[in-house]
DNA sequence: AGGGCGCACTTGTTCGAACAAGTAACCGGC
DNA sequence: GCCGGTTACTTGTTCGAACAAGTGCGCCCT
């Protein structure tokens, strides 16, 4: 948090949740804001910039901007973490992995994972939990080149990402995300002590490094009445998008 | 589309979309575009930023930007409508009003749409299919002050979003979701012509205009065979969260 | 051959300025 | 009292410039 206008948009942020500025009210003025903090107006504009793209305030040409909503959603970090997500709610997180195996690359994962060759990958199946109750099945396949970091991890690491950081200096730094839902069937449900018919949300992800590697892709099966997600959009950045399912030749 | 780093953005999405740069290419350096197009630095970063926010492309200080992905992101007005979303994808969306009537307004309304009184608000109840098979149950909850024009939409209007345009010139801003999963139940089982246990991908929204107005919520129900959804993040901008569910009295 | 250093290149941050375009409030005429 | 135009304010767009900070490659030395 060294730039200015980083640190500019922590402190509307923060002001909007102390309810210095009450949704629906007015902003100040961009020269306003320039003048108080002592910047020009074009760090106002990245740091206002910043709070639109989270939904936060909204903005139309010639009127002041308005106070949409309070609460800011998370850091990717607290998304791409569920030990660190759930520190953040005051929650403990727990974790166990159920089976660890290397197998040999499928074709999804070659194309998931952009691999070069159909080598070997790490398949780690585990089974999370929140103040003891078991919220969610993890089905993640590591590429090659992380897998020999994965497996130095113990098996009760509650924070794999933290992990991570600390042996290989590895940061996750974008994701992309496909959600649908599912029934439990018979494996699901004994992990999560559910019946075999019960709904789960499921989230299938890949995560790459900031060069654009992918590292992980990941089946998360969610309980539904324990998690669920949501999205910020607008007109100007909109990265919800609807798809037609498998079943429909999409 | 008169700005013209909206201009480049574009461009530059169908320079990936064609191949031009292929995913895990590395795109000219900003000096280098910003002489192609004939415009300054600042303006390129306007450009490229549009597309970071998409996911399109991944961006490290000191290295040159790496295209990502091919395919960007539906507009978010491919979101709202799920008319436009169809057509945009070669499909014949239908829709037709099941139930429609005026309720008084409870807590929740008031709520979500921030009505001032508890006055009267509008339900309506609608299946839509995609090439005639159902795949969605929308149950929308319009603010009084839109009411009387949805009531001038008749039952079996294909796009809502676009005849709410043509009449009031109402544009939809800002959007709201909130992703988990349900059983599907008797009544939406009948509707889908689905299993009562069937999972349903559900989609609680809620939707306002520029100015920050609410003007519906929304409990969208997805056949997930049909139907899923997908979402881009970042280290710079994540709108996705994930949330404790009710049971868990987050 | 291998490792370390330095340099050229690239992105990130910030400033100041100017004009375009849209909003909202005020004011005057009917 | 209501309608419409004028006007001050505000956001949007774009330029040019300068420096900071990080990357990656080549070169040199060992």
């Amino acid at each position: 948090m060294a730039a200015r206008h980083e640190e500019i948009a922590e402190e509307l942020r923060r002001a909007i949740d102390d309810g210095e500025y009450a949704v629906g009210a007015l902003l100040p003025a961009e020269t306003g804001l320039a003048g108080r903090y002592g910047v020009s107006r074009g760090t106002v504009r990245q740091a206002v910039a910043a709070l639109t793209a989270e939904g936060l305030i909204g903005s139309r040409q010639g009127a002041r901007r308005v106070v949409l909503a309070s609460r800011r959603s998370q850091s990717f970090e607290e998304l791409r973490s569920f030990a660190q997500w759930a520190r953040a709610m005051g929650r403990r997180a727990s974790g166990l992995v159920v089976a660890r195996e290397r197998r040999r690359a499928t074709a999804e994962d070659v194309a998931r994972l952009q691999l070069r060759d159909d080598g070997e990958v790490l398949h780690v199946l585990r089974v999370r939990g929140l103040d003891g109750e078991r919220v969610l099945v993890e089905r993640t396949v590591y590429a090659d080149w992380i897998a020999p970091a994965v497996e130095r991890v113990e098996d009760d690491c509650e924070s794999v990402t933290a992990r991570l950081y600390q042996e290989t200096g590895l940061v996750f730094a974008y994701g992309k995300h496909l959600i649908d839902a599912v029934s439990a069937g018979a494996r699901d449900a004994e992990l999560l002590g559910v019946r075999r018919t019960s709904p789960l949300l499921r989230v299938r992800r890949v995560t790459t490094t900031a060069a654009g590697r992918p590292v992980e892709w990941s089946d998360d099966r969610y309980r539904p009445d324990a998690v669920n997600f949501s999205v910020h959009n607008s007109i100007g950045s909109n990265p919800l998008a609807r798809q037609a399912g498998p079943g429909f030749g999409g």
